[in-house]
DNA sequence: CATGAATGAGCATTCATTCAT
DNA sequence: GATGAATGAATGCTCATTCAT
């Protein structure tokens, strides 16, 4: 008979879940994760080797699971803005995207390195799972969002929305992949706090409908960032 | 005594190395640098095991050593036309770098992959290399002419150039790593003849000068693509 | 305080002993005993893994007492037989013992075939333990008996009753290793009731007197089985 | 470009190979497939753990070729003389094969120990194969050749041929798995030259018919052994 | 230079056994 | 007594590298 109670139970092993997939995390963005072994991670985790099989099923197991633990909570934070009932203003939404975006990584940095090495080389269907868990659905909420503005005339109806709207991510993740990723040794970094206001500046100009100039076009003749933004990064910042 | 001269046997050398650059290219694409066995590099190259040792110190030589003839020539393009003598028109540059960027990623599909698995996973040194031959320092040609852009009043001047050269390249690398390197199964692709302009046309609104419109802006008030992007493409060509 | 007596708790104590060898005996059968585990036995039982430790000491003790109480039954009622006051005829005999071969086989079949595929690599002591469980000093049984008959001219005395005696008990064995140890896919399988009299008629023919022709002899020339066997195997039915 | 002829390489492939197998088989015979280590078979070659695989696919493999290796040659001389052109003597065909089974297995008492321990528990497919290469064809010779002398009226026809068959070479499998498979510490070893004779001799007196007299029935009269079989085994001493 | 068999360190995974609850 | 998570030694197999031919 069980001593525990079943919640009881059912915590203690989330926990160790977790003790056991931050390990591999931490190592597996070390080394990758071919070259990593399983006796690293239990000795990250501070367990023995054949504990971890009372967790998870095998090695590409821990792999599957890392990013659930990890992505979910922020990838949740931005649906739930874009489908928030009154749609935010575009320089909000852009900027709360964005920002989403540089949290993800730089806060996971290792775990994401990860993933660039180890999702290329996943068996397809593997990697379909995996590239579905990822924020790429989330080009689908702004393709949504985007198309909207275009029927009210505050974007311009001549560009192709899915197109569009998958282009944005692209601008802040090359800074995020040779920042983050690739960590070229003895380069310049650029504080994402300047560099966020200056693509969302320049994608919505690129954007707005031209003969229909709304608040954000006039408040872009400023030079400092505006209130909006810095709103937005607050807004932005209850992601853990 | 030597059968062949000293250069007739460079070549032979050469030409071998070669050969089993191209299996390892191909073999390490497929399976990632870590899975991938030398048997299957010598098997793609059509000799014997042993034999690559003659022409590679060991299996990560391979790897240091796969890029370079294969992102050379597309790389000397772009650094050709940014320091040609008469600037392009800012479109055409900006189409030209963006198509050089897919010619590379999709011709070296295979490639791309390999070094996005397996360079963030070097060492230091080896990485620094690395990166050094990737095309990142066209970011600093870009940059250069943007910068002369914005003191001829072309381009806006109130955005930090070097930030503003860096968001370009981004803007086409979500389409690439999804469709090129991620390689969703039954995701629909996007046709790059169809993206490019758009990116283009949205870049550059984002800096021209508002009150300095020019032949481009006047031209995206039609739907079609524009005869200019078109002719870019043709130049853009050449690449091989 | 024992809630029960020291009586109950013993019998409680055996049925758990019983429950968990019989699980055993079905795990062993269909796996083998080096590839079943502890795992295995548990779950067949019911019962957690650890707790088979409280009733054996290790795996290989579940081994050693595994057979007795599946073999015993039939053995003893072998032997019996072989002692009983009014020695029975030969052709009853010898079906009888031929029948409860079959018996103990078929009825055990996955226990034999662990105790086939274990027993001949044990080490000495344990084998010996094991031999002298199974039912080889039925032989001397049977050897005993031949040797009377021999005596009172029944039987050929010019034939070693130690060898004859352990003929007998392979004419049975071809088909119960093949059909029940061995079990080929797609063979076709001999009724017992038809193999049985025919492997005591020959054996009898060939250590009967010659010039001593008995009732059985002469029951022979008809094809049909005779009514005797049928009353033999009928006797044999007692057999747990 | 090869330095030895494919011939010689050959003929080396198949003495590394022997070489194996053969250790296999005392290393298995010793401590059973499951217990026997790749390790325990390579040191036994006395080579290196890996290069058991240049030669076999994987410790099952070692397992499936073994009998080949060393049952085929016996197996083939009994199915040789089972064909012949004309067919021997009963009592010399019969001591042939028994003759045949006595040496082969106690040429490769441990080899025979490993099967018996193995084939059981393989896969159904894997254990059809196995069966097949055993030598339960030669029942149908042995079957074969019965229902002719049935015809002959030399054998009594009231018996089914297929059954007669195959309670020969159980008779002497008896004694073979007890003194060579099981091995019990302790117990009297009987000599073959002693019970082969008298296992052919029951067997013939059974199944001859009985009111046509064979120069056989006849000699048995004699104590002795007679002098057929003896040339008989000394026909079956070319087996290797 | 070419070959490919030989090598043996290294890894993922299993499983009998222990022991805190 | 019962439980099942924890343990870590043991094993089959792989593969980069060497080297005799």
């Amino acid at each position: 008979m069980p001593r525990l109670t079943v919640h009881a139970r059912r915590a203690l092993t989330q926990e160790r879940r977790q003790q056991i997939l931050t390990a591999a995390a931490t190592v597996f963005a070390a080394k990758g994760f071919d070259r990593a072994t399983i006796r690293d991670v239990a000795r990250a985790a501070g367990i023995a080797e054949g504990s971890i099989y009372n967790y998870f099923r095998d090695k590409q197991d821990l792999l599957v699971h890392l990013p659930r633990q990890f992505f979910l909570p922020p990838i949740q934070a931005v649906q739930a803005a874009a489908v928030a009932d009154a749609p935010p203003a575009p320089d909000q939404i852009l900027q709360f995207i964005a920002q989403n975006m540089v949290n993800i990584v730089t806060q996971n940095r290792e775990l994401v390195r990860v993933l660039f090495t180890a999702v290329p080389l996943m068996d397809e269907t593997l990697r379909a799972e995996y590239i579905q868990q990822m924020p790429l659905y989330a080009m689908e909420a702004l393709e949504n969002y985007i198309r909207a503005m275009q029927k009210t005339g505050v974007f311009r109806a001549d560009l192709d929305a899915a197109i569009v709207a998958r282009i944005y991510p692209g601008m802040a993740l090359f800074f995020l992949l040779v920042q983050e990723v690739l960590q070229p040794p003895g380069m310049t970094r650029f504080d994402y706090a300047r560099v966020l206001p200056v693509i969302v500046e320049i994608y919505l100009r690129g954007i707005l409908q031209a003969d229909a100039p709304t608040r954000q076009r006039r408040r872009r003749r400023k030079k400092a960032p505006s209130r909006k933004t810095r709103t937005v990064r607050r807004r932005a910042q209850p992601l853990k």
